[in-house]
DNA sequence: AGATTTTATGTTTAAAGAGACAAAAACACA
DNA sequence: TGTGTTTTTGTCTCTTTAAACATAAAATCT
């Protein structure tokens, strides 16, 4: 079926996710070429001889989305000799989350945002790469509080509540959720309140550091008590 | 410096822990091509069109070290392009934990057994991968009892014990680490003792499917309170 | 028999974590 | 001013976890 001599080709896919009117949404382009075209796809490309995987995956993410300055990690590598009906593919996927307001996505009927609940047709493999993804994220949720990725700047803690309701699937008790934030370290208290233009206002929180796109900000662990 | 058109290889490499004289041992094998020629590496070979990453770990170990039929987990992809000093070699790592007794390595100078703590002068980035799943290995047994892969079928407590020092780094209490061992599911007390020859005999035990090899083995979970 | 070595075993204390639960304050709007 | 909606806050209970710690039993060796 494969000629052994011939080399592989290796690519990056990139699974964005953020949340966006309610629900948790990952990025898809629609495939321009064979295979698979008209189908929605995770973004991804070639690897290029100079570059190494982790910038592989964020050139091809800009290059297809226009989206840039994310922290990336690596998923997982998808090699079955079937995954492409074509080629000889194997493909290093890489995940991120980000904030919907921090990135320019091109605006165009072909990249566009989809709930993870109600995802199109897939190209490839992409359907089983993005389920991975979101058990990886609700891996890393129970261990830090990952989800300030997702969240403005300045958040209230009803927000980020229902951040972690949609990445974990159930609804979680309001106090009980914010005794245990409110020990997370880098958590600060802001004197601003929201302006819902109804309603009882609520105060603002941020992350330290939460704009500095760290290479290792998901990875804050919680206070340990003195 | 590379051509961007030039087509990428890929290999698998394949990290293998065992304990053995008292210490946590990597299996390595000395390297007869260039680059590298003469010095150690982790067994690794290219990986064929036909086949996918898991199988062609798998293949790559029987060839070089004879060691079959263990569950290859998959670790991280290195794919810097100046890892290999002549070509462009991206690498898919696996990683096991293994019982030394299951396995027969090739009687062989150029296959050996080494200390992770003494360390002879490795080929590629094999250092790095090595020390990458010693981090993956001691995040594992925070959550389950990996530690019985490394055992015989039959053990003591105290040797189980030993093999969580080996890989925490770090002396546990003997009553303290008995009494949480005894709670995890699976674990069954045997009517059959330690023939040591010398001192009071120990209390064998064994694991349910401790034989299976199967492939989520890893992921037995403590037992909950009903 | 006595010395030595290894196995085996339980309790207490403190700290942390999970889960359940209700009432008052701030604002918008009519 | 009153109604409705959302935010905010603390306590109690129960369970789990961590850490510290000492003595008796089973075997070997001399």
């Amino acid at each position: 079926m494969f000629k052994e001599t011939k080399t592989h080709e290796i690519t990056v896919d990139t699974v964005i996710l953020t949340l966006k009117n309610d629900s948790l949404q990952v990025l898809l382009v629609k495939r321009e070429n064979e295979p698979f075209k008209g189908k929605w796809a995770i973004p991804g490309g070639y690897v290029r001889m100079s570059e190494n995987l982790d910038d592989a995956a964020m050139r091809v993410l800009k290059e297809k989305t226009n989206v840039d300055n994310i922290y990336l990690e690596q998923l997982y590598t998808f090699g079955d000799p079937l995954r492409h009906p074509v080629a000889r593919v194997i493909t290093c996927a890489y995940f991120a989350l980000i904030r919907a307001e921090d990135v320019n996505v091109i605006s165009d009927e072909g990249v566009q945002w989809h709930s993870v609940n109600e995802l199109p047709a897939l190209a490839f493999d992409h359907k089983e790469i993005i389920q991975y993804s979101l058990k990886r994220t609700r891996e890393r949720l129970e261990l830090c509080p990952v989800a300030y990725q997702l969240l403005n700047e300045k958040f209230t803690l009803t927000e980020m509540q229902r951040a972690y309701e949609l990445i974990m699937g159930k609804s979680l008790d309001k106090r009980n959720f914010r005794k245990k934030v409110i020990q997370t370290e880098g958590l600060i208290e802001l004197n601003e309140f929201s302006k819902s233009g109804s309603k009882r206002p609520a105060r603002l929180y941020t992350f330290e550091n939460i704009r500095l796109n760290s290479k290792r900000a998901h990875f804050i662990k919680k206070e340990k008590k003195s």
